[in-house]
DNA sequence: CTGTTAGCGCTTTCAT
DNA sequence: ATGAAAGCGCTAACAG
């Protein structure tokens, strides 16, 4: 059946024989309410049904939505689905609930979806941005609802931010492939312009160099966006005449394509991978996985937002959250 | 820096000396509004960093907050972020934005999440709803914004559904291990309350008659809510008195954890599961998956919603989408 | 084409 | 202890 529209203050107070305000009173469980008018209230408020609009009450001067906004590329994505779900928790701590968006790391779909946040006037923006210049969104939107933003600060501007040692990391898991005797190590990474895809690459060479190897442009494959894609790559750094007998791969997407494109040319290389995944302990290969606390990526950016909707004012504050190196599989 | 107050049309309409009507008519794009008139109200807006206060315009009568409504047991498993990505998708389509909640199949959480959405005025609600009884929950709330449950139906109630063929799927499953030569099939679920759980040990059932075997109540384990927690109950299964031969996982956490438990027991026990699992057939070990589109079955009650949200009437519609088989793995 | 006005559902003085 | 009234930011008649 269509549904009805929702009682308001109004309806119980004619039902209950009071005024708006003392139904207002009961509501927000304020003192100085009769006892007998209150049950007299609360037995009407049962009777309708009826659940406060908060949308009306967030409009008074003052109150707030209790709402924060999280923008990531895409949900069904592990990484990002984790960072939600660590937000969600500090949120409903909170008492506020997510509005979440997917930009796909669409520029214009992130600019549409922070303002018609704003527009909702959310409390305050959990963003991980595109690699767009953010210097204008970012200040033009700043002002009205904090930002925060989750493992990479935005292209153009100083803000908070909560990220990964992504230079430590990469210099760790490649490290690993040095160390087990590969010398040409491929790079596979996503969009070029996104600086984690920098950071990781600063640590790939740094370990190339410190192992003595020669850094070599044609291995590092930027642009792959799926997994997909990356199996390509990897199939072809494994097999063409760049001859790779490793390969390091920039973020979880691009490490299920390389499994994929190794097993399918059937070589014995060497593969090191940025983000966890799951099952790759089963795996009958070894693989180096750079592996951090995804979840509390989440949380931390949370409670920093937050600490700004509270009024703590001061610098942009960046938080950088450790990763491990770990071997799984090759049972 | 801390946030300073939105401007308001009152404020824009100062600015441009005009009124708020027609700093509204600019706003909504009416017609009506002479090009001058038009553009010093534009600039005002530019200059202020106007951004429309989508609450207050949604209390006018007749409007809508353009939000839906999404709870979800954990956004964090990959099935339910998948459902996630499908629903995002199609509201995005209608304008809407999604608001999601995670309930961890607590019932207490699922209803005040609920409750919570209705008070926000969301246009409708996609619940993945807890085994619970729904009656009085259904009954309530479904007066004021309609709700479409996905993946299964709630107890007690006949409502608008999306969900996957359970029994076919758990037939199909079990009936490649019968075929493979196992005998004393195990079977690991999560809550035994949930609906689609006694659908997928009727599939379990009805493969194991058909393969002439008999049902043993003590190779029946639910209860298990973590992959951790299968893997403990798998691991039992397959060495204890039970002595397992095959297991069937309820869903992708079950699977997983079987993966686990049979890797550290090291056996060559038969494994089918539902839900896909990524890498899977990567693994050196053959697993049968009931594989399905998760992100359609998102889309597709996000549609049904959207249906009911435009008004169509008639009876609960059930939707029922395909599951298929697969073996993969084992290369 | 533009302004005035009323009112959406709620909270919050201010009286009583 | 309760009610009347104003107003949050916006839209939608209704005048002009």
């Amino acid at each position: 059946m269509p549904t009805q529209p929702t009682p308001t203050m109004h309806d119980v107070a004619r039902v209950a024989g009071v005024s708006v305000s003392t139904v207002s009173r009961v509501v927000n469980n304020e003192r100085y309410v009769h006892p007998d008018t209150r049950s007299r209230v609360v037995e009407a408020i049962a009777e309708l049904g009826f659940q406060r609009n908060e949308a009306a009450r967030a409009l008074r001067p003052g109150q707030t939505s209790d709402t924060i906004g999280l923008v990531i590329a895409d949900i069904a994505n592990p990484f990002f689905s984790a960072i939600a779900r660590g937000a969600e928790d500090v949120v409903r701590e909170h008492g506020h609930m997510l509005i979440v968006g997917n930009s796909g790391l669409d520029f214009e779909r992130e600019r549409d979806l922070v303002q018609e946040l704003v527009r909702r006037r959310v409390d305050g923006l959990l963003v991980v941005p595109t690699a767009h210049d953010h210097a204008d969104l970012h200040t033009e939107l700043s002002r009205w609802a904090p930002i925060v933003y989750v493992d990479r600060a935005p292209r153009g501007v100083r803000a908070d931010a909560v990220v990964l040692d992504n230079k430590a990391g990469a210099v760790r898991a490649v490290d690993y492939l040095v160390r087990a005797g590969h010398r040409r190590i491929g790079y596979v990474g996503g969009d070029p312009a996104v600086v984690t895809g920098h950071h990781r690459l600063a640590g790939y060479k740094q370990a190339l160099k410190a192992g003595g190897l020669e850094f070599d442009e044609a291995l590092v494959r930027f642009g792959n966006h799926t997994a997909e894609a990356a199996e390509e790559t990897v199939a072809e750094l494994l097999n063409g005449p760049t001859k790779a007998d490793a390969i390091f791969a920039d973020n979880n997407r691009m490490t299920v394509g390389a499994l994929h494109a190794i097993r399918r040319v059937r070589t014995e290389a060497g593969l090191a991978g940025f983000d966890d995944v799951e099952l790759a302990d089963l795996l009958p290969r070894p693989i180096a996985l750079v592996t951090h606390d995804t979840i509390e990526l989440g949380r931390r950016a949370a409670r920093l937002l937050f600490d700004r909707i509270a009024g703590s004012a001061g610098p942009p504050r960046r938080i950088t959250l450790r990763t491990r190196m770990l071997v799984r599989g090759g049972s």
